[in-house]
DNA sequence: TGAATATATGATAATATATTCATATGAAAA
DNA sequence: TTTTCATATGAATATATTATCATATATTCA
């Protein structure tokens, strides 16, 4: 609910804009990309999507906490591990959104 | 076409990811986001974009570069301005499920 | 309880990015 | 052809972001 007060464009409020280019930073980083993509095919502890990815574990854990705060992917502990998978019905349009534009 | 020898992640090359990511970038801007949501209705120069979205023109220039290099918009000189537009059918699509995350 | 395994986190350093300022280019009008 | 208006661009600064390293936390098992 934007702010009166709030300068906006078009029915869409200055903080409105913001959170969406933060969510979209979630997408603009390849090590992040990658992860999404990983979880196309369901749910994924830590080290399977480090070893499909070919990253380490810390670099995945930071983006792995970036994208549940943005709430793009959610988690879920089972004994030593956690489980992360996607959670907005969304990230799948937008990125074949964006691969159908860079295809062309 | 991703070469042999690339690294791949379920079909995706490492270049693919990457320009996928580079094409988020570019929604990841709240500047880029209020140009690109400017041109929802239609054609516009570059003073017509300053003024809607409060930005100075140099700013709003570059970023109609960036804009244009990733192929999102296109521009059109008409005398002494330069009308940019929408150059692809995604990109609403894209800020609109942006939208329908957040919004949530 | 202590060791082993899996994951998270804080600090840092390297890199990338955006805005600003000054100025250049291009087109039209006087 | 000089001036004016519209846009583009290069350089510099300020800020943001990411991977790495070291270490902390959490869970299981011996």
């Amino acid at each position: 609910m934007p702010k009166k007060e709030d300068y906006m464009i078009k029915g869409l409020s200055e903080e409105e804009l913001l959170d969406l280019a933060d969510l979209f930073k979630m997408f603009a980083d390849s090590t992040r990309i990658k992860i999404l993509y990983d979880l196309f095919d369901g749910e994924k502890n830590v080290s399977e999507i480090c070893e499909d990815i070919e990253m380490n574990q810390s670099a995945v854990s930071h983006q792995l906490k970036a994208l549940k705060t943005s709430k793009l992917i959610k988690s879920r502990r089972q004994g030593k591990s956690v489980n992360y998978s996607l959670d907005d019905d969304h990230v799948k349009t937008i990125i074949a959104m964006g691969l159908e534009h860079i295809e062309e």
